[in-house]
RNA sequence: GCCCAGGUAGCUCAGUGGUAGAGCACCUCCUUGGUAAGGAGGAGGUCGUGAGUUCAAUCCUCAUCCUGGGCUCCA
C-alpha cells in the first residue's frame, strides 16, 4: 500500500541533476533536505545553493552549529531553539554560568569556522519519542525534553560531528556549505515567549551562500542606520529628547514645520470628505475609562493626574487602614486617583454623542480629533518616534448605522490608500486582526464585526493576512503595516468596528421608524500616531522631504555680498508667494553653503550673484533632479514650487 | 517590566587610577569668492546622577536615570 522511500538525494541521483550545489529540494509545498525519504514517485525539484530558497535552510543550519560551537565553548548550556528568521537566525540558550557578550562573538565564530572547515555531513535519523526522550535526558537537555512532549508524528533527529539535536530540519548536506556567517547580537527571550517562564539567552546571526552576499547585507545594513530617523531627526534638527521628558520627543522648528503639514494634509482630506473636527478635553473623571473599559484593561499603562485633593484623600485612607498589606494600600492609593490623561479619544467622543438626542439623519457622524494622548508605555519598549508616550493621531470616530457600515469602511479604504500614495509608500500590508481573549461583548457581535472588515477588505481586492486574537478588546481592526530603513514593520493606519462601547455608553439615535437603535462606530486613523508616521517618513524619504512638506524649501546663497539687497528682495517676493525660503548670506564661499543647504535636504538652492540680480532670477539647483536647471525668472521658479507644494493627489492633472 | 550594551564639548568620537583631547558647529578677525568644506585666532566639558573603594575616581564597585539592540506588551 504504501509506495517506497527514496531520498531526494537518490531520486535526484537517477536523473541526473544531483549537482554539488544543491542543498535541498522542494516537493510539492514542503522544503525537504536531500536525506529526508519521500514516497517514490514524488514531484521534486532541486534547490540550488544560490537560490533564494536556499537562505533559511543554511540558516537554520547555521544555527546548529552555532549550538554546537557554543556547547563545546561553554558546556553545561542547555540549548531550546534555533530558527531561521527573516534575515537570519537565532539560536536560545540557557547558560548558567554566566552571560554572553558581543566580546565573546569572536571566539565563538573561530568555533564556527572549524565546524565549517570540518565539513561535516547533516545526517537525519527517524527515533521513537521514548527513545528521543531517553536521549535528550541522557544529555540534560530538559527545554528540549519538553518540547518533545508536545510534538507528534514522526520524531527526527539531526547529527553533524558528534553533535545531535531535536529537529524537523531541513538542513544542508553538510556543514562545508556555511561559507559565510556573522552572529550579530545578544538578547533576552523568554522560553517559548512567555514573561512568566525563564529567560534565555538569544545569539542572533546572519548566513549566507556567500561571503560576497553577507557583505552586501552588512552594506544595506549600514545604509539603512544612515536612514534611521533618530539620527536624521538630529543631524536635520527635526527632533530631539530630553531626560526629563522621557519618550516624549520634541519637535524642534523644522520638525514642527513638517508636523504641521501632515495634519494640514488630512484637514484637507476631512473637508472633502465629511469629518467634523472637535476639540476635547485631556484629563477626565477616572468613571469615563471605567465606562469604556479601557481603565479595567490598560489601567497599568495609564497616567493619572494626581491633586492636592487626591493626595489628601489617599493619605486619610491610608491611615484608616492600620496593617493593611503592600497590596491593599496600593489599591487605596489608586482608588483615590480620580483623574486620568486620556489614552484614546474614543470615550471622550462617545460622551459627545450621547449629549443630545442623535437622529438617523446626522448619521454617518465623522468625528475627528487631533487631540494629545498619553500612554505610560513600559520602559524597555519605547523607541524613538515610533514608539513614544506623548502622541496625537490623526484620530476620528464614524457613528454609523449598521446600513452604512459596509460603505463606510469602504470608503477609508480608499482613502488610506490615496494617502499612502501621496507619501510615497508602495509596500502596504494589510492585516485583519481579530477577537482577543480578553474582550467585551458578544461572539455574534464579533462575528458581525470581522465579517464587516473582511467583506470590505475583499470588495476592494486587497490582499490580507488574518492575526488571530490581535485585535482591540473592544473590536477586531484591520491594520495597516509600513516598514521602517531597517525593515522593522509598524502599523500606522488601522479601522476598527464596535459595537460595544456606543452599548457601554447606552449610545442612541432615532431611526426612521421612530424608536432607538444603538448606532456602531468606527475606530479609524490613517497616518496613525502622527509620531511614528513622521519617524517612518523621515526613514522612507532618507530625510529629503518632497516639496510640499520640506521645512524650507528654498535656501537662497548669495555669491557675494554686493548682492545681499537682491538676496533679501528675493526672500520677501517668495516669503509672498507662499513658498518657505531661507537666505545663506554668511560670509562662506559658494561652495560651502552649497554644502550646508544640500546635507540639510533641501529641494530647491537659488543661486544669486551680480549675474542673476542683474536679469531680476535665480540660478537654480534641483536636489530631486541632482542637478543645475539654469537660471529661471523669479515668476517661473515661484510658479514651478507652487505647484510642487501639493501633494501628488491635489494637482491639477497636466 | 526582563536580558545585554552604552552615556566624555552643541554634534560625531578618541582617551587615562594622578581633576581631559580631536574634527565639525559656535564667536572674532582676514578673505568677496560662481556650484559639496578659504584662512587665522578664541571660547566651550564638576567626563549622565548619587554613593562606595582609594592618598587620589571620568576610569574600579554598587545603585539610579536616560539611550540603543532584543523579549514581552502596544487600547
Amino acid at each position: 500500500m504504501n509506495a517506497p522511500l527514496r531520498t531526494p538525494r537518490e531520486i535526484l541521483a537517477e536523473q541526473g541533476k544531483l549537482t554539488k550545489t544543491v542543498i535541498a529540494v522542494h516537493a510539492g509545498e514542503r522544503t525537504l533536505d536531500l536525506m529526508t525519504p519521500v514516497p517514490a514517485g514524488t514531484e521534486i525539484t532541486p534547490i540550488d545553493v544560490t537560490d533564494p530558497d536556499a537562505l533559511a535552510v543554511i540558516r537554520h543550519s547555521t544555527a546548529h552549529v552555532l549550538a554546537d560551537a557554543v556547547q563545546r565553548l561553554y558546556p553545561g548550556t542547555k540549548v531550546t531553539f534555533g530558527p531561521a528568521i527573516e534575515n537570519g537566525f537565532y539560536y536560545d540558550f540557557d547558560r548558567r554560568d554566566g552571560q554572553f557578550t558581543e566580546d565573546d562573538f569572536e571566539k565563538i565564530e573561530a568555533k564556527m569556522r572549524e565546524i565549517v572547515a570540518a565539513d561535516f555531513p547533516f545526517r537525519r535519523e527517524v527515533i521513537e519519542k521514548a527513545d528521543a526522550k531517553k536521549l535528550l535526558e541522557g544529555m540534560g537537555e530538559n527545554f528540549k525534553v519538553e518540547h518533545l512532549e508536545r510534538l507528534q508524528g514522526e520524531i527526527s533527529l539531526y547529527r553533524h560531528g558528534e553533535w545531535v539535536d531535536l529537529c524537523e530540519g531541513p538542513h544542508v548536506p553538510s556543514t562545508g556549505f556555511l561559507r559565510a556567517v556573522k552572529l550579530t547580537s545578544v538578547a533576552g527571550a523568554y522560553w517559548r515567549g512567555d514573561e512568566r517562564n525563564p529567560m534565555l539567552q538569544r545569539i542572533y546571526g546572519t548566513a549566507f551562500p556567500s561571503q560576497k552576499e553577507l557583505d552586501a547585507y552588512l552594506h544595506s545594513l549600514e545604509e539603512a542606520r544612515k536612514r534611521d530617523h533618530r539620527k536624521l531627526g538630529k543631524e536635520l534638527e527635526l527632533i530631539a529628547f530630553h531626560p526629563l521628558a522621557p519618550a516624549s520627543p520634541f519637535f524642534l522648528p523644522r520638525g514642527a514645520q513638517i508636523y504641521r503639514r501632515l495634519i494640514d494634509y488630512v484637514r484637507a482630506l476631512y473637508d472633502r470628505s465629511g469629518y467634523q473636527e472637535v476639540v476635547t478635553p485631556q484629563v477626565f473623571d477616572r468613571e469615563l475609562f471605567e465606562t469604556s473599559g479601557h481603565l479595567p484593561t490598560y489601567g497599568d499603562n495609564m497616567f493619572m493626574a494626581a491633586t492636592v485633593e487626591t493626595v489628601e484623600r489617599a493619605a486619610e485612607a491610608l491611615v484608616a487602614k492600620p496593617g493593611a498589606t503592600a497590596e491593599e494600600l496600593h489599591k487605596t492609593v489608586w482608588d483615590q486617583m480620580r483623574f486620568g490623561l486620556k489614552p484614546m479619544n474614543c470615550p471622550g467622543h462617545c460622551l459627545m454623542f450621547g449629549m443630545t438626542r442623535r437622529s438617523y439623519r446626522e448619521l454617518p457622524m465623522r468625528i475627528a480629533d487631533f487631540g494629545r494622548l498619553h500612554r505610560f508605555e513600559r520602559s524597555g519598549v519605547t523607541q524613538g518616534l515610533t514608539r513614544v508616550r506623548t502622541f496625537c493621531q490623526d484620530d476620528a470616530h464614524i457613528f454609523c448605522s449598521l446600513d452604512q457600515l459596509q460603505s463606510e469602511i469602504v470608503a477609508f479604504l480608499g482613502q488610506v490608500y490615496s494617502v499612502y500614495q501621496d507619501f510615497g509608500f508602495s509596500e502596504v500590508r494589510v492585516v485583519i486582526a481579530t477577537r482577543p481573549e480578553k474582550r467585551m461583548g458578544s461572539d455574534e457581535v464579533w462575528d458581525r464585526s470581522e465579517a464587516a472588515l473582511q467583506t470590505a477588505v475583499q470588495a476592494k481586492g486587497l490582499p490580507f493576512e488574518i492575526a488571530p486574537g490581535e485585535g482591540a478588546f473592544y473590536g477586531p481592526k484591520i491594520e495597516f503595516h509600513l516598514k521602517d530603513a531597517l525593515g522593522r514593520p509598524w502599523q500606522l493606519g488601522t479601522i476598527q468596528v464596535d459595537y460595544n462601547m456606543p452599548q457601554a455608553f447606552n449610545l442612541g439615535y432615532v431611526g426612521e421608524d421612530n424608536t432607538s437603535h444603538t448606532p456602531v462606530m468606527l475606530h479609524r486613523a490613517i497616518l496613525g500616531s502622527i509620531e511614528r508616521f513622521f519617524g517612518v517618513l523621515v526613514e522612507h524619504v532618507g530625510g529629503a522631504f518632497p516639496v510640499w512638506l520640506a521645512p524650507e524649501q528654498v535656501a537662497v546663497l548669495t555669491v557675494t555680498d554686493k548682492v545681499n539687497d537682491y538676496a533679501a528682495e528675493v526672500v520677501t517676493l517668495l516669503k509672498a508667494a507662499g513658498i518657505r525660503v531661507i537666505a545663506d548670506t554668511s560670509a562662506d564661499k559658494l561652495g560651502a553653503k552649497i554644502r550646508n543647504a544640500r546635507n540639510m535636504r533641501l529641494p530647491y538652492l537659488a543661486v544669486v550673484g551680480l549675474k542673476e540680480a542683474e536679469q531680476r532670477g535665480l540660478s537654480i539647483r534641483s536636489r530631486d533632479e541632482n542637478k543645475e536647471l539654469g537660471f529661471l525668472t523669479l515668476d517661473d521658479f515661484i510658479a514651478r514650487v507652487r505647484t510642487e507644494s501639493l501633494p501628488s493627489s491635489l494637482r491639477p492633472n497636466t
